[in-house]
DNA sequence: GATGAATGAGTTTTCATTCAT
DNA sequence: AATGAATGAAAACTCATTCAT
């Protein structure tokens, strides 16, 4: 009788999908959950048939975030070729991820503001922790390529991974003054040259 | 007819404490009007007469976190000494600013967080700019003394003010992960020796 | 899926009419959205699904009232018969429906003394007028049938009005000291022989 | 040292002009003791010096005004001259105190309103039947004069009075609707017409 | 499974009244 | 007497969550 061969999970991953296309366009917390219902098309009900609260929407929705951006990183630092080329490709994916979808990447920020219990609290260390070694990957490879000195600093992928988001952060607060894109990489041209071998 | 001793200015800033010590502990959206009210040994009633709404204590918070920011930024940038002397200064000041009440600083997270109407939408455009124009003061300075090459990129200082809010916010997310202290200095010494002279 | 026997408007109808219930008891202002709501046995939350506001009920109060009395009018002024039967009728009719339930009758005071923004200004100036044409439209028939005189001075509608609502109110404020039917009988048939042929 | 010999009763007297002028203005419920007390230039403390409560003043405000009004009525009812011409003057007095002050006049709609214990209870019944004690003096008057006939229905006091009030109540709530002075006129000259010898 | 009417705890805000100065 | 800062009870309104159908 049913029209599509929905499946729980399926209709979860709709649901969640409405609720972040909803948070994105208004933020967390001006959210209701009739409104997500309705972008849903379903009944403010049923939203918990498959959620047991509100922050538990939210919880998931970072959950999917870090998964997706997690794994694209990983595609890339595990991709073939020179060490450098996966690292300006990585670059790039941040800020094309985030400039194509503003309101989307906007999200974060009501991810970070999260505090306490009542949410699964949002486990950033977790999720930056991986990026950060994801990274160190990289420069060990290009190390090894000789690209870079064999020596880089210990922190240099904290430094990496925050000059990225800290770019990103300027320019989500004020897109016409702050160009990513050019930023980023001038960002990325800058650490590496005091990297440089020698 | 007795002008009564409380100054209303000092009345409202000695609320606005409250208020943000609150938000510190709480984040902004849990906190409640009667929190800042008890923190502030006043009755709710009483916010009223310093504030018209909740909405304006955010906003307020904001102002005066911002003066007081930029206020510091300023007076390190506008001191005597070598340029790169300065610009270590001012990276460490965020640092210490920072590592000193971190839960102060998570406020951020909050600000970032509020979007649309209701606040006068802080404006975090105007902040970063100014802030970004101070260290390109501190970069021209720096290449009228010869301590890194005449051509520094225009992106320059977007990237150096990325640097240090992308470290400070992997720490603040995970300070057991990222060390801040030393991460910023990595990071300040890596991108001067990318634009050291020559 | 269950349509739910409990008709939306039906239920809208009970709540405003248990509004109105309280509304003659205590008087507009007094009453709290709290007290409709135990009247009525639902929730406070529930008023909220069926009027946006506390001044909607008023407005919704008023509406129905207005239309109930114009209603009885029409019917009256309609009918067939003589005029002057009709002309008693109106009179003995509205007499009746004030004293019937005195305490519903005071509601108007209650609307009279809504000013300003928050309603939409309940719209007395329309009823009245509407009551006066069909006044009028009576005395029109009179006049043809030759029970009053064929010039009535253009005020009658008004005057016939302003005497029954007069009589009402001074019967309202001081049911011991004024005997609303005799006096509306003795000012009908006053007015009647200032209006008589010749 | 006080400017003007203000006693306590000329400050009462004024602070109660003020709070008519605005309840007039805004009306009595919307109206706050802040208002008040900005219109009658002191602090609205000093209010409770001249009245126990919000209501007092309200009680006090009908007070004045039922006394202002039946004052007037005296003096014209015992003044001298034919007990017609009185009583045309009596309802000329009325339009004409209503029709230069109508946002004054309309006060008594907020006075009708009152409701239950809390309020001095505004005593509308006996200002009413002094209203009709007065008016039955002048038709005593009139009959005496032969000027209407000897045996005027009992109920004529509460018919003129209610005449009157009924023409300014429709005035009051659509003056492009209704004249009041033509209206009244017509009613009073229809009502006599109706009383005429013979 | 799905619905959406109903609930009522929780919040912001207002304002009459008090009282220290 | 006068003031006006402070109070806190009260009220309107919201919305996450439940549950009968």
């Amino acid at each position: 009788m049913s029209p599509r061969p929905v499946n729980k999970d399926e209709k979860r991953a709709e649901i969640l999908d409405a609720a972040i296309r909803v948070f994105a366009r208004d933020g967390y917390h001006p959210t209701k959950i009739e409104d997500v219902a309705r972008q849903a098309r379903v009944a403010k009900g049923t939203i918990y048939l498959y959620f047991t609260s509100r922050d538990d929407i939210l919880a998931a929705a970072f959950e999917r975030f870090a998964d997706e951006a997690l794994h694209g990183v990983r595609a890339i630092v595990e991709a073939d070729g020179p060490a450098l080329d996966r690292l300006h490709a990585l670059v790039r994916a941040m800020v094309t991820g985030a400039t194509a979808e503003p309101e989307l990447a906007r999200i974060v920020f009501d991810f970070w503001a999260v505090r306490g219990p009542g949410t699964g609290t949002v486990d950033f260390a977790r999720i930056y922790a991986e990026y950060r070694r994801l990274v160190a990957v990289l420069l060990d490879d290009a190390a090894a390529e000789g690209a870079v000195r064999p020596d880089v600093p210990e922190q240099t992928p904290a430094v990496l991974v925050g000059l990225v988001e800290g770019v990103l952060l300027q320019w989500l607060v004020d897109p016409a003054g702050v160009a990513a894109e050019p930023a980023a990489r001038t960002a990325t041209d800058l650490l590496l040259a005091g990297l440089a071998p020698r």
